[in-house]
DNA sequence: CCAAAAGTGTTTCTTCTACACCCATGG
DNA sequence: CCATGGGTGTAGAAGAAACACTTTTGG
């Protein structure tokens, strides 16, 4: 056991994932399982999210970021602290106490949840020390704990918040193409949008920037590409305080 | 020493007060006080939210609803968890030290932060056992721990939220008249919104009810009441998904 | 030449914004 | 009768929504 660990916070991240080809939001998952010594009753067997105990020296922000780069061996990518969960039930289903047992640690933890933004591609699942497996989060397998909760709950504030930041743009490659961008909020919203209005709108952003490029490699009318400038939209970003209750 | 309590994880309350005649919205906090046994040195004079550590056996929104009661005696008001703060320096300031030291809790804390959301004239005051005061949120007194972040992160976040849910009536009595409650925009936002475009926008909602009532023993024209109401709200209500990044 | 996806315009409707004066009431 | 805040209307601009066909490219 690490001594450097405080035993009963921890930290769970929802690494959401987007697969711009399958155009398909996705959460990264590890695979739980555990079989009885004896019998080899099968005792455990689903999927939960990563996570990890806070260490006694550090912020919940860096123990996010720490799960993040053992999951994936990434850096740097978007974070947001969404909520915490604490109820004293929510490690306590038969296979959850199993579980808990085995390794040794408290059932009476508060974790402290985080989502990630980033792509499908950026992530080698080939030699992942956990064997971690993208789930469309659509399509979701069995979760231990509390984590089926902890995933809906980080995807409604992902829906409520693509509204209204320029987040969309940390779930795809650096030049995009404008029905890539509208593909995505297709998919997290699970709406369908015009086209055209949609092209109108996004082109006619000062932070939307034409380049010099096309598509490449595609057997058809190669798109023009784009890129999103955080510098413009910061220059240009007005708080608006439009009421709509 | 309570043997009930989690040492390390506490819940901080914000409690967001309006006071309709000062058009002033205002936060609840408590006096933090202590002089040096020997000298009478002064070592802590400042202010501090509430908050409590968690109880074993008791999910984090039932430490939010006892730590509002027993500083209020209010129960069933709007609360929203919106942050955990758990920096290992947020306690480690001198005077925390001292104050920790005095109190004897873990320095290596994690608090859940949540707001409350109800009207200053609801809070009898005179006979508070914490000696609780009002201070303006745009004029904050000297405040200890980390609990400055914490007010400015609820702010923000209820600036935010009111835009988009019909929060701003829990700040306000049930019969209210549209002039209160754009008062009370101006108050949180800290803006001017033009009187005529406001009527108009809020008197066509049609869960913002005209009563059969107006103002008594006011020294003008009396104006019309209103109230909201949450089922019709809740009958009108649909997603829009305007995205305005 | 064909399949596949990229790209393009116009009209209608709703909503936001700007703006200044009269009115009703209690004292 | 006066001070105070309550209440009212219109026109212009901007943005949202609805809607279907042509173009370009690689194979």
């Amino acid at each position: 056991m690490n001594s450097k660990k405080i035993d009963n916070i921890s930290v769970d991240c929802v690494v959401f994932g987007y697969d711009i080809n399958a155009k398909s939001l996705n959460v990264l998952l590890i695979k739980r399982y555990l079989e009885s010594k004896t019998t080899q009753e099968v005792l455990v067997n689903d999927h939960v999210l990563t996570g990890y105990h806070v260490h006694k020296e550090e912020t919940l922000d860096q123990t996010a970021t720490r799960v993040l780069k053992e999951l994936t061996g990434l850096t740097d990518q978007y974070k947001k602290q969404f909520k915490a969960f604490g109820n004293p039930d929510r490690l306590t289903s038969k296979k959850d106490l199993l579980w808990i047992e085995n390794e040794g640690f408290n059932s009476r933890t508060i974790t402290i949840a985080y989502y990630f933004l980033l792509k499908t591609e950026d992530v080698d699942l080939e030699n992942n020390p956990y064997s971690a497996t993208w789930f469309p989060v659509t399509a979701l397998p069995e979760l231990g704990f509390d984590h089926e909760k902890i995933i809906l709950e980080a995807y409604k504030d992902l829906k409520v918040k693509c509204l209204s930041e320029p987040i969309i743009f940390k779930l795809l490659p650096d030049k995009f193409t404008i029905n890539e961008v509208q593909d995505l909020y297709q998919s997290i919203l699970g709406i369908e949008i015009d086209n055209r209005n949609f092209r109108r709108k996004l082109i006619n952003k000062k932070y939307i920037i034409a380049l010099d490029e096309k598509q490449v490699g595609v057997s058809k009318k190669p798109a023009q590409l784009y890129m999103f400038s955080k510098d413009v939209y910061d220059k240009v970003f007005e708080k608006n305080y439009l009421i709509s209750i």
